[in-house]
DNA sequence: GTCTATAGAAGGATAGAC
DNA sequence: GTCTATCCTTCTATAGAC
């Protein structure tokens, strides 16, 4: 059976964080902010919420966890809803921040800075696939300010395609008939949807997904 | 701002079935084969379960929005599960059948045949968005028979793209070095990542959306 | 088949000892 | 800062009248 055809699986995998998949610091990129403690909570909750979703996840289950008990969680977080506010909200800002640093805008060349990009972009969904899937699937569970902070992340983000397509097209060096929006649209969805089937046993790394996606993405706007 | 930047919003849109988010009949194939209210029930149910998930919503949601007390849910499905099991078998049940009937594989030239799987299948997720959602974001709440028999049909439909661009590789329409799992995999990816972003009141059609992704598929495949 | 009422369990969050 | 114990709400599912 292939990874693809799994889609999401039941939620009686272990999520209680003494399974094999218990997160590293370094599966949450910006959580070296935090204590260790409140670290190890935001970890939890994130291997919680990704296998079963926001509402599905306990607040016992996330602080078990982090091997402490229910209450300890009120001590860091003053409500679930806010652990999950810092999970989505770290994994949106290094998204971000991965696609917008000089490095990236010192490419000159068009195709090399969209194929950076789009690299750049399936390699995080793949490497921070549990985060990733939370800042996917749980969005919905926020409350309205905090979704709409997460929202202007998230523009900053999709525009950074945007402009990479249609500089390009600007340029000369894609077709001149790429429709900007909907091939920028297109190659985000082809990142994003990793974090449905992608799982770090497969055949495949991220690495190697990155390549093969910046590749289909240099396919669809080169003549 | 566009569609694709909001991501799925917050619970606080209303799922209760009183709003302009009601669904109808042909909005589930399939719940023709019931009798109204347990219909009316199933439609309550894919609509609460594509806004707040399965966990995030409850039987009383459900029954409030079919217009019954909350314990007529019980007289028709035997759990809430149950009802979600329905709900996502019937919408894997039907994006199945559109992929494997004859008219499809009356289809002699390779291109035109992944073309019209393409388009079929991305006009599936846009026009049945709500029931799709449920049947992508929502596998993991499945007791683990019932999600595993829905895994057997996504295989059955997963395997018609992989046959589709195969067999153009290998009848020499398609490039040779034409990478199958993978594009296959990028090809379901483009339609399936339209429950998160798509929204009916966007300016554009199923059938539209249905026609790029078919030319950006082809692009993918021929020289 | 639908209702009202409720049993029984579980969840988010807090109190207060240490 | 962590614990045990628990409050209070909400949830799934059932009982029993009509």
């Amino acid at each position: 059976m292939s990874q693809l055809d799994q889609g999401a699986a039941p939620s009686a995998r272990a999520a209680d964080g003494t399974g094999p998949g218990r997160l590293q610091a370094d599966d949450l990129p910006g959580s070296e902010r935090y204590g260790e403690v409140p670290r190890r909570l935001l970890l939890s909750a994130a291997a919680c919420f990704a296998a079963n979703g926001f509402h599905g996840t306990t607040t016992r289950h996330i602080a078990a966890g982090a091997g402490l008990s229910p209450a300890a969680l009120y001590v860091h977080f003053p409500s679930k809803e806010l652990a999950l506010y810092e999970v989505v909200r770290l994994g949106h800002e290094h998204a971000r921040s991965i696609l917008t640093g000089p490095d990236v805008e010192a490419l000159a060349d068009p195709g090399e800075r969209l194929a950076e990009i789009v690299s750049r972009y399936t390699r995080f969904h793949a490497r921070h696939h549990v985060v990733a899937r939370v800042c996917q699937y749980d969005l919905g569970a926020l409350a309205p300010e905090h979704y709409a902070e997460v929202l202007r992340i998230r523009q900053a983000t999709n525009e950074v395609f945007r402009v990479a397509v249609a500089s390009g097209v600007d340029s000369g060096a894609f077709r001149a008939d790429v429709d900007v929006r909907r091939v920028s649209r297109a190659l985000i969805s082809l990142a994003i949807d990793l974090v449905r089937w992608y799982r770090p046993e497969g055949p495949e790394s991220p690495e190697q997904l990155g390549e093969f996606n910046a590749g289909l993405a240099l396919r669809l706007v080169t003549a």
